[in-house]
DNA sequence: CAACCATACGGAGACCGTCTCCGGTTAGCA
DNA sequence: TGCTAACCGGAGACGGTCTCCGTATGGTTG
């Protein structure tokens, strides 16, 4: 990549990392294009697709996925805490920006996503923490990884989408840890 | 209302219902005025805003909302079962066109929303169903009516977002109603 | 039945976002 | 220094939302 391209590559992602942040997923491209400094042909050629862009601000935000998960399992106490506490983090984050949760979870099992390692990283996180609860023996049976997922994603998408408080997402999530649990 | 007003208004709900049922909820309003054979300004006088629109379609499906609950209701069986069928009954009622389950569900509660009416009959129906239940002694404490609808719009919304089909979310619903019994 | 006017129509067009095409520019190399 | 492949970026096509305003018409009144 010659110097010039990898130079507008950078400043697109950081500048669009600060757009989505104020605006969410939705915001305009041109907008981002026109803040970076560059054409909107430029920033069509990097990033051919909505998802491309998104997917490249989300680098770093797999390695936030491994520590959330370290955390929460390092966390002591009971299987439903444990449980919960993985919950929260989950679904904070996927909602880091506005349309986020809708995004991510309807990308989770899709292959052909440009997000679609995104998801994985998070599959992978909530493994760890369904295969702990597993040994302990808390686990219903027949319950799997994507399904957690998918409900998980579901409450943070309604409360994304309804601009609920914590409040009102934890018993959400209670009743989601609760039919989960034995 | 004169009386062209009232047939156009008329032909613009008949028209919209088709092309949101081929198209979704975010289908072009323009194109729904052009083949209701009227002007956009027409179209935007009679609806300013798209929920509007959407309002005067589900007029009648109040009606099948409560249809909807009494047949759950007289369904025989377990709690478990009587929950599980007004939970399916509520995922397709709401998921009659693409994007309903999201625009639903986060209407829920908002009592300005257009749709406000419609959302309450549906929290009027699951009353009913979640009546039934604490008279049986089947429900968890705590559990309350918008939780429940937020829970099942939820999975609705990332069924309906990710095109899962019945197999994928019947898993889901049971775990939503595990959460939620006793 | 004619005249009037409040009401409603509808299309032109402003505005915004997406995305492409292509003439011009430049980095990197020989 | 000069060449060329790679890259830039803006003009503009396209499609959607929504408004404004000149025009048409339904309904009422004398």
């Amino acid at each position: 990549m010659r110097a010039d391209a990898q130079r507008n590559y950078d400043r697109i992602v950081e500048v669009a990392r600060e757009v989505f942040r104020e605006q969410g997923y939705d915001a305009s491209l041109d907008e981002v294009a026109k803040r970076a400094g560059v054409g909107p042909g430029t920033l069509y050629r990097h990033f051919p697709k909505r998802e491309n862009l998104i997917d490249a601000i989300m680098q770093s935000w797999v390695d936030r996925v491994d520590e959330a998960a370290d955390k929460a399992l390092a966390h002591e106490g009971s299987p439903r805490d444990l449980l919960l506490a993985w919950f929260e983090q989950y679904v904070a984050l996927i909602s880091l920006h506005k349309g986020g949760p809708a995004k991510i979870t309807s990308a989770m099992c899709d292959d052909s996503s440009p997000i679609a390692t995104k998801c994985q990283a998070l599959t992978r996180a909530t493994s760890r923490v369904l295969e702990r609860l597993e040994a302990e023996g808390a686990l219903r049976e027949g319950v799997d990884v994507v399904q957690m997922c998918r409900l998980v994603g579901g409450v943070a998408t309604v409360a994304d989408q309804a601009d609920l408080g914590t409040d009102d997402v934890q018993p959400l999530l209670g009743v989601v840890a609760d039919g989960v649990l034995r």
